[in-house]
DNA sequence: CTGAAAGCGCTTACAG
DNA sequence: CTGAAAGCGCTTACAG
């Protein structure tokens, strides 16, 4: 079944030279006489040469393979990273190996193992919800360049690629103000997650730069943010005897949850209630009314995200400048915010 | 910044034996004793030794990799075939390297090509729409085992894994058939793409056994078959004379486009028309009405994929068996085709 | 400008 | 049960 496959060695005796001439003519080495080089890539050309990787990677120490580690492939956003991931480095030379690890920190923790024991050349991270124990990733830290983007964490020295998150929930925020709004509830994540927390923090500033008291019964917290969860916050948001004049979700999902608890028990959106969610899935604009929400370009993360863990494979710096990239979001106003009048 | 890395030799010059010896007690070899087997083990414990898999792939002219092509990462069912993939074949210890071909046929088959130069192993590839010419296939697969998954070509003779889209398609159309629909229109792609024939093929042969004429006026066809396609398709329906009473998407998201102009224009779905999308998306619950549609498990075709191209790594045979698995799909019946009489 | 030789870390046929 | 040695395909410091 296998073809006969072309090594240096072939094309060196073919040609009558030695294999160090043939790998330096393939790899342009300056030394070479332009006659010699022209010669051998004609011959490897029509021998159809491919030069065996994991030689190559295993003699330079060097895999050209850039390792990521995602907690759920299956969301949009994730999707829309991974995406420019993949065609960044491609373009660039490089291939690249995905694992989920299931929002598991165990799971995350094995696959780092792994990723190193593959000997990638970097790694590109994205944390579980869960992640507080942050040893496996200084230990990685220490053997590999590595980046954190999204969900990422602070007592992480590394490099990390996030979304303008607490100025992106002051916009919001801001905006419900605008157009009225005083008793604004939030939908948010119970555990530390580090986004979460970010644009809750948004949140609050937006209520005290426009001197709104903070209603600790408007501040509703999950540990697991989804539609399901929307409905259900929301059932309890208008059982209050005070009820929210709008609600800030850091999920388009729990505000989609939020939007179908509101029309069965016929509040009218935007009027009475009005509903912002964050990240612009592709189902906030089916959901009727269409859906506020703020757009997080994936593409610019994952941009960022190839370019600056190439840099650190290509030019590793003794002490490790860890920088910030905060990649600017956009609130795009829809008719879950527009009032009829 | 690198930490000093454990290899065999090193192993074996504290042990002072030899690293064939280290080689062998590691990979289990029969021959070792067991004292000395686990001396090697327990020092390779404590020093954290990680075969280099790029020596061990060398010299075995093995990889453990498994390539992976696909046209869209962004479509929610190829996310979750791909969920699977990662997830099966790190249980069996592959890993795995994602591409994506963007539709583009010339990327397709560089990828292809870069995948065999890296070396994987095996090759699970759904293609693009506009692949007619399968010659960089057959090369590919005259190479390395190879296994078409959901976007397949009859004129590969590999293994295939899809879904029964023709029967899948007959028992929506006949569903429809049997709330009482007659002139029930198709909306489906215009090239020769494979799933697409496929269910027009099951729309056809429902007609036929229900003694309904075909109108070819119902028939619309687009080389995208797309959200804002489906809003334009079904204008084009809607100003027929002899207006159809369902229609039938061979995708959700041209499905929902159908739902949105058919409620703009005050039909009412489904009594005066319905509609059944294909593939179970997440929009297809949030969309109003909800929508019938064919779930289609993702896992199970992600699975089975797995399955089959580590069968053919690891046993290659030599008259290749292309067997064709056809994975079941379910129709789900939602508001958008339940009559409310 | 070119070649011979060493070596990357591992496995394995051969010998004992 | 263990070891010495060859070799996977490539690159590169060294020599000329």
């Amino acid at each position: 079944m296998k073809k006969e496959v072309t090594t240096l060695k072939k094309i060196a005796q073919l040609l009558e030279v030695s294999t160090s001439t043939v790998s330096r003519a393939l790899n342009n080495h300056p030394d070479i006489s332009e006659e010699t080089a022209i010669k051998v890539k004609k011959l490897a050309k029509k021998l159809n040469y491919m030069p065996n990787i994991f030689a190559k990677g295993f003699r330079q120490h060097r895999t050209n393979i850039i390792g990521v580690i995602v907690p759920n492939i299956l969301s949009y956003f994730t999707s829309s990273i991974l995406k420019e991931i993949l065609l960044q480095a491609e373009t660039k030379g490089y291939r690249v190996i995905i694992s989920e690890s299931n929002n598991d920190i165990k799971k995350e923790k094995e696959m780092l193992h792994t990723m190193l024991q593959f000997g990638v050349d970097g790694i590109l991270m994205s944390l579980t919800k869960h992640t507080v124990d942050v040893e496996p990733i200084l230990y990685a830290l220490n053997q590999k360049p590595l980046i954190l983007f999204d969900k990422v964490s602070r007592k992480v020295p590394c490099t990390q690629i996030i979304i303008n998150g607490e100025e992106a929930a002051f916009n919001a925020v801001e905006h419900l103000i605008n157009i009225g709004k005083k008793r604004i509830a939030i939908l948010k994540e119970f555990e530390q997650s580090y986004n979460s927390e970010k644009r809750f923090q948004g949140y609050l500033r937006a209520l005290k730069t426009n001197n709104i008291p903070v209603d600790e019964k408007l501040i509703l917290s999950t540990d697991d943010i989804s539609l399901k969860k929307g409905r259900r916050l929301t059932s309890q948001l208008i059982s209050l005897k005070d009820k929210p004049d709008a609600i800030f979700s850091i999920t388009d999902a729990a505000a989609i949850g939020a939007i179908q608890t509101l029309k069965k028990f016929n509040f009218k959106i935007p009027d009475e209630i009005a509903v912002i969610g964050f990240s612009n899935s592709l189902s906030s604009t089916i959901v009727e009314p269409k859906l506020t929400t703020i757009d997080q370009p994936g593409n610019r993360i994952g941009e960022m995200a190839v370019k600056y863990i190439i840099e650190e494979i290509e030019e590793p710096k003794e002490n490790s400048t860890s920088k910030t990239i905060e990649i600017k979001t956009n609130l795009i106003i829809r008719d879950s915010t527009l009032l009829s009048i």
